[in-house]
DNA sequence: TTCTATGCAAACGATTTGCAGGGAG
DNA sequence: CTCCCTGCAAATCGTTTGCATAGAA
């Protein structure tokens, strides 16, 4: 099922192709993006990094993050009104976030080709995936 | 082909309704978001706001935004990274942003129907219309 | 040695909030 | 005369940036 990058040598070395360097805190980063839950903020990513590497500020988390998403590992997606989260690229979908409970639904790419065409067809817009949320109720609080 | 309220008078009559009260700085709000293109944001009206009334305050903007949005005359889209735009609830539309340039194609409801549709029975998800834009690329960016 | 990446602090843009006074009903 | 609404200032939240320095290659 997942079709990319596993283990954070893996990503690493994605960067270091691109030459950039590899260092104690882009690892601390990509450990606590592939230990954590699929989508996953900056905040709760520094947080993590935190416990094993104190020093590692805010800011690189961002800063890393930023790269991986410019070297293609790394999504970030708009779920509503909170803080962007950041996942790997390894298994593409969409995201249904619930207004109410905050849960997201992952919903395959596939659901929205209907959509993409029409778009295309009546207004010659290409819509772009897996980067917006949308938004409603899920099943227990609808 | 618009169905909601037109003047200002009519939209601050659903106020006082509800018992709200009607004061110069609501009403140079709702004036400003009449007068505004379909999709504003809470600066552009302070903006305008300012040009006859200086002294109302952007909180203010906000504050009576929110009171708008409460009585359900008008909705507030996030249309991708910058600020949130408001529109009033005549013409019932989604959003495409292009992801490039910026611009807004409104799409109409039914577009998204078979999406609905299809979060409902796969799902569970109540997909709520309106409160999201779809991001892309338009005709002139792609 | 050479530059990139980092920590820190400060700036940032959008929005919200506490408070005391002003004004609508 | 009551409260709601307002202006103001300050706070908040997520994120970015300028700077001098540590550290990877």
């Amino acid at each position: 099922m997942n079709v990319g990058p596993r283990s954070p040598d893996e990503v690493l070395s994605l960067l270091r192709a691109r030459g950039d360097r590899v260092t104690t805190s882009r690892r601390a980063v990509v450990e606590a993006l592939l230990a954590g839950d699929h989508h996953v903020t900056a905040d709760e990513i520094a947080a993590r990094v935190a416990a094993d590497h104190p020093e590692v500020h805010r800011a690189t988390v961002y800063r890393t993050l930023d790269r991986l998403e410019e070297v293609g590992v790394v999504t970030h997606v708009h779920l509503g009104h909170g803080p962007s989260t950041f996942h790997l690229n390894d298994r593409p979908h969409h995201h249904a976030v619930c207004s109410s409970c905050g849960g997201v639904v992952e919903v395959p790419l596939a659901a929205l080709d209907g959509l993409a065409e029409r778009l295309r067809a009546d207004h010659g817009f290409e819509l772009s995936t897996q980067h917006f949320a949308l938004s409603g109720r899920c099943r227990t609080c609808a």
